[in-house]
DNA sequence: TGTAATCGAAACGGAACGTCTGGTATGGTA
DNA sequence: TACCATACCAGACGTTCCGTTTCGATTACA
């Protein structure tokens, strides 16, 4: 809902069938054409709706695709595995997940690239994306804290980076298949190199 | 030259001063408009130079850019600090350089959307983009183990790919401003986590 | 009951695409 | 030296999508 344009209170009320049409449009377009071919009457078309009713909600391309593909905010905490390792092996699947998922995995490069001229918002999407990771990590080590496994000064912001930056560089640009071991390997390598500071 | 299309044998040759104009124009644009704001017929105007003559050249904006933006093939050595880390830390900082480039930071993200759908070519990419990287970093590697300060068996992909998928989450995503510092942290923590396994 | 914002549909001018046709210039080949 | 294939610039072309605007009809809140 962050990037969409404010209603008007008076008159006609938005139609929320028309608002669910024009996402749920948005998603199966972004899918299975890209998100260079997606157009705003592409869009319309699909959804069976005008084009008026899509400017009258979002100002354009990529803060509609945004809203449509981002807006999946799931918190689930990572289970208790009882060392470190295991717990961040466990974040980064998630990740993985998260990222390799069709609709986010076509879409962010394009957004990059579209936003790439509005620091605040990349910014932006960097917060939405990273938000619920960055409290599941925190926790993470509060646990490893608590075990006496970890030492305090923890770099919080280096380790998100590391993580994201690792698992998109291989979704987003390589595009590779992500190993069933990545995971493992990569969260083995970073915790041992906090670990041992 | 990767992504030109070849010239004929018979006829007029073409005029090297037009290629390097275009190119000149290109990257020109591209600080200073952006990807997305650059276009075929901009380029030619700059450049002084017909559309004719560019798609004479390349298929389209995206194989313009890649090669306008991506040809430096510096491949300086990098020096021996005597430590892993010194030298990793050095690595890490000239892939800083390399990826904040103005024209570097501001191509990427439209280069990889253009590319979505060609892993073909995001391949390449990342490839033409990684291998000076990664010659160096074998190298280094070399040294350390000849100096006895690490063990076989590095993992050396998965490395590259953290350091550079780090270093571009910064600049190509967040677009913060890169520490002096975190070439220095980023290095320990791979370094740290690679010789204590 | 009236008013204001919604709806789908369609037309609008603008921008850029990539192709193509002129007319001219240039250099290797015969 | 004459030829010819190609390069050069300029501009016109049809296409696509953009984002705005108009239209008449619809819908709820005041």
């Amino acid at each position: 809902m962050v990037y969409s344009m404010p209603a008007r209170t008076h008159g006609r009320p938005r139609d929320s069938r028309t608002h669910a049409a024009i996402l749920s449009a948005t998603v199966a377009l972004i899918v299975d054409a890209g998100y260079g071919a997606l157009t705003i009457v592409g869009v319309a078309a699909r959804a069976g709706v005008g084009k008026d009713a899509i400017y009258r909600r979002w100002s354009g391309k990529p803060e509609l695709v945004y809203e449509a593909v981002f807006t999946s905010a799931d918190a689930d905490p990572i289970p208790d595995t009882g060392t470190l390792i295991g717990d961040v092996t466990i974040l980064v699947e998630r990740l993985v997940d998260e990222f390799a998922a069709p609709a986010a995995a076509v879409a962010l490069p394009g957004l990059l690239a579209d936003f790439a001229d509005q620091p605040a918002l990349r910014m932006r999407i960097r917060e939405d994306l990273l938000a619920g990771v960055k409290a599941r990590l925190v926790e993470v080590f509060d646990r490893a804290a608590a075990r006496g496994e970890l030492v305090a000064d923890v770099p919080v912001e280096l380790i998100l980076d590391s993580l994201a930056g690792t698992v998109l560089f291989h979704v987003g640009l390589v595009g590779a298949p992500v190993t069933p071991e990545l995971p493992r390997h990569l969260a083995a390598m970073v915790v041992t190199g906090i670990k041992t500071r």
